[in-house]
DNA sequence: CTTGCCGGGAT
DNA sequence: ATCCCGGCAAG
């Protein structure tokens, strides 16, 4: 919800700012300041969710593995929750560098408050309508968006469609920029941002995710650079957190299943939900099949960690063979 | 350094 | 199919 919002105002800003921008932050240099600062925050999370109860139970064999995973989801919620429904707004972000988006998500949405008050919390309404009086009306000049894009009197025919266009292919670095960056001018006139824009800066890095998602914006933009990374095993996890329990599992399964049914049913759907499966397939499916072969890693304890080289007969087939643990999946 | 596991080989 | 290991990547 917060992540909208400030979505939202990503986009206003953004047809300011893209004037400035286009020519001063063209470069993709723009967006790597952001992610950095949220290092910091992701790595707080990590310590309390999983080194603080794990390292103590890692003394004793085989209960030490048992004792901090079910611990973890049920302690999970109370430390690890605020970190973790942050993420959620911007899975992508954590996997790329460690959750930059969160840092300044954070900072960022007090002020976003006070500009849009309550309001602001029901995110979904307000970005379609959000409008001020429209004369001129502008089509999104990518392939696949019908999408049309009413202009103040301050947009230029020319002009227009010139922005238009300008901003979808700029907005890829800028917008990262922009959601740490103060609002420059703070007069909304987009439609319906959220939809047109944001398809567009994704369009250049992944285009079927676009088609599917015009909808939702700046969310998916940073979830492709980043899922290269660690995206899969990242992204995952941010998203996942939702139901903190599923954590493991949705690490396998839901790239699968998400990726197929996620395509066309965006139509209808709750937008928070919409927009976070949106984000999974985006970011893991993708890449994670395509690029990234390696899983990034298990998690949690495998057969050999727990029993040891000693008790090699009692590991699983598979870590026996070397090959994917099977039974302390992650 | 250790650990998890992919890719590939042997049977 | 079953079993194993070289070697890589992540930590």
């Amino acid at each position: 919800m917060l992540q909208i919002r400030s979505e939202e105002e990503v986009d206003m800003d953004k047809v300011t700012a893209a004037m400035v921008l286009t020519s001063l932050s063209t470069s993709p240099l723009v967006r790597s300041p952001p992610f950095k600062v949220n290092e910091g925050l992701s790595g707080s999370w990590k310590d309390n969710g999983f080194v603080g109860p794990f390292t103590p139970s890692s003394n004793s064999s085989s209960g030490g593995y048992w004792s901090w995973s079910a611990p973890s989801d049920q302690s999970n919620p109370s430390t690890p929750s605020p970190p973790l429904s942050a993420d959620s707004f911007k899975p992508f972000r954590v996997p790329s560098l460690g959750g930059v988006g969160n840092g300044p998500a954070g900072p960022e949405d007090p002020s976003l408050d006070d500009q849009d008050g309550s309001s602001l919390l029901f995110d979904e309404p307000i970005p379609r309508k959000r409008k001020n009086s429209m004369k001129v009306m502008f089509k999104c000049l990518w392939k696949n968006c019908g999408k049309v894009r009413n202009c103040d009197s301050d947009c230029s025919d020319g002009e227009e469609d010139f922005y238009y266009s300008e901003i979808k292919l700029n907005t890829d670095s800028v917008a990262d920029g922009l959601s740490s960056l103060p609002p420059q001018s703070s007069d909304a006139k987009e439609p319906h941002p959220g939809g047109t824009t944001p398809l567009s800066r994704s369009a250049p890095s992944a285009l079927y995710l676009i088609q599917t998602d015009h909808a939702y914006q700046a969310t998916a933009p940073v979830s492709i650079p980043s899922s290269n990374s660690n995206s899969s095993g990242s992204a995952c996890t941010s998203f996942t957190p939702t139901n903190s329990s599923n954590f493991s599992i949705s690490w396998q399964s839901p790239p699968v299943t998400f990726t197929g049914s996620t395509v066309s049913p965006s139509k209808s759907q709750g937008f928070g939900e919409q927009r976070s499966q949106t984000i999974a397939v985006l970011s893991s499916p993708p890449r994670a099949t395509t690029a990234l072969s390696r899983k990034v890693r298990g998690e949690g304890k495998k057969c050999r960690k727990v029993y040891g080289m000693e008790n090699r007969d009692m590991w699983c087939t598979a870590c026996r063979w070397k090959k994917a643990c099977q039974r302390f999946t992650d």
